[in-house]
RNA sequence: GGCCCUAUGGUGUAACUGGUUAACACGUCGCCCUUUCAAGGCGAAGAGUACGGGUUCAAGUCCCGUUAGGGUCACCA
């Protein structure tokens, strides 16, 4: 046994940004462990000092940690498998590499890029189903290596994979998954700067930090023989694999920029809620068995196992982000939201409108069922914060008549009488002028709306007025009284 | 191209180890509610489970083949 707690772990590579199906890895990590009480460890893959990118990895762990799938073990938090970053383990990988050298399972090669170059060109021209390393260092005497590497030459350490062997294993969602070794070529292990591959590095730390379960994409999957070949030259246990299924664009193909956004931070700041995106991305591969839609991360912890991840890919569905971050909006605290709206509007152009707690909660109220995001409270009702500077044309064709602006006058002084009005108190005073008037409270409602907030659309036109109070509402009046001229 | 994975309405999923008429949700459309826009409620269209064989009393579920899509074939992860 491995371990006799269950142990997982998320393994990135820190590249600029936590991919929203990196996410999702996370997420299935973090609830596999949680659901069996059991470990979830981050661990910094950043062996290419290529690509090394300033600062991804804290631009990482914070789009992880806004998420809330907080890691038990990892850069930061060592527990007593670290450090957690594979830059720091160089010394550990050699060990082993130098063990696998003297066993016979890896090799030295010193080949330069060029042969490699010529030699795959060479495969290339021949129609080789595949290319291949051939080998060449695998045969060269000890002398020969030893006298190369005192010169200093350049090497990488190699695989030594032998041909003709079937390699298998169970997949918690692939179920069994058969390859043979004549298809694996002999994988660089220990590049010429000395850092470790993806394939050795994840293979020994994964042995070392005691991980039961690796739960990842399914773009290893092809590379997992190598791992297994690995595994067996050491001696060690296999972990239990599993791998998931890809996020896909609307046309199939793997999720990418091109066609939308893939950075967690990306969604993050257009205002989808953490619990939103965290439940989308859930239902992307897995459902639970009850077809529950709506789900919370403990509602996730309870229902999740591996065994109801789906192997098919899925098409990341923004409309259905959507459709969950409003239902998640609605199961929001509204002192919650209140916290949001002030955020979104001290970085609005109305961030010097002082509104009181008691009104912005009293407009998000009347707003909730009405939005997708918190601000759209203030793209899509600027006249809680302001006066409409312009009214819609088609609600002025449709909704402002001859005598529209003598019953606005009329309505005007009727609430020119009441004192501290409730929202009530609005609507009675319009029903008095309609009735005096003999008109349909539509005849005064419409225009009044337009007249308050610009447009045809909205929470009921007496909230409005309510939220903005008696003497905007006057005064709104007035303005639209003089401004709007019916069309004819 | 080799190898590997996959296939349930447009999309995401459900259908206990094979057993009613394939369920739910998003989206779309319609109706109701209503002072508007929404939300909500109700309803509809949309798949016979990629296709073709086979096993079985019985197949979305098991097997084989075909097709399609995807992944992977680096001194990247």
């Amino acid at each position: 046994m491995i371990s006799d707690i269950y142990r997982v772990r998320f393994a990135p590579s820190p590249t600029g940004y936590l991919h929203v199906g990196g996410l999702r890895t996370a997420l299935y990590n973090y609830l596999f462990a949680k659901k069996n009480n059991g470990k979830f460890v981050l661990r910094i893959e950043d062996t290419d000092r290529n690509r090394l990118v300033e600062g991804a990895e804290e631009k990482l762990i914070d789009s992880l940690n806004w998420s809330g799938l907080t890691f038990d073990e990892g850069p930061g938090k060592e527990g007593e498998f670290g450090p957690y970053r594979q830059s720091e383990r160089l010394d550990i990988y050699k060990k082993y590499s130098d063990q696998l050298i003297a066993q016979g399972d890896a090799y030295y090669c010193f080949c330069t890029h060029e042969r490699l170059q010529t030699l795959r060109e060479e495969q290339q021209k021949q129609k080789l189903p595949q290319a291949k390393y051939d080998k060449h260092c695998l045969h060269l005497s000890k002398d020969e290596v030893a006298k190369n590497l005192a010169d200093g030459k350049s090497y990488v350490v190699r695989l030594n994979v032998k041909p003709g062997l079937p390699v298998v294993f169970d997949d918690a969602v692939k179920n069994r998954v058969e390859f043979t070794t004549e298809v694996i070529d002999d994988q660089v292990l220990i590049k010429g700067d000395g850092f470790p591959t993806y394939h050795l590095a994840n293979v020994v730390d994964d042995h070392l930090m005691k991980i039961t379960h690796v739960i990842r994409g399914e773009e290893w999957l092809t590379s997992t023989p190598k791992h297994v070949l690995l595994y067996n030259a050491l001696g060690w246990e296999l972990p239990v694999f599993a791998h998931l299924p890809l996020l896909l664009n609307p046309d199939k193909s793997k999720l990418s920029k091109r066609q939308g956004d893939v950075a967690v931070e990306d969604y993050r700041d257009k205002g989808y809620l953490k619990k939103a995106l965290i439940n989308f991305v859930a239902l992307l591969g897995w459902g639970p068995q009850d077809n529950q839609e709506i789900l919370a991360i403990d509602d996730l912890i309870e229902r999740f196992s591996l065994d109801r991840v789906n192997s098919s890919g899925a098409v990341f569905n923004v409309d259905k982000l959507n459709w969950l971050n409003e239902q998640h909006l609605k199961l929001t605290d509204k002192n919650e939201l209140l916290d949001l709206l002030k955020l979104e509007l001290a970085d609005s152009e109305y961030k010097d409108v002082n509104l009181t707690d008691t009104k912005l909660l009293m407009i998000i109220e009347s707003m909730l069922e009405r939005i997708t995001f918190v601000k759209d409270i203030i793209t899509g009702s600027s006249y809680f914060f302001e006066a409409p500077k312009e009214y819609d044309e088609t609600v002025i064709q449709k909704q402002w008549k001859e005598n529209s602006a003598d019953l606005l006058k009329q309505l005007k002084a009727e609430y020119e009488k009441i004192n501290d009005p409730v929202k009530e108190d609005y609507e009675k005073s319009l029903r008095t002028v309609a009735e005096k008037n003999e008109v349909g409270a539509g005849k005064i409602i419409h225009p009044l709306r337009l007249a308050v907030s610009g447009v045809g659309g909205g929470p009921g036109v007496f909230d409005i007025t309510n939220i903005i109070g008696k003497e905007e509402t006057i005064k709104r009046i007035e303005a639209a009284i003089e401004k709007i001229k019916p069309a004819n």
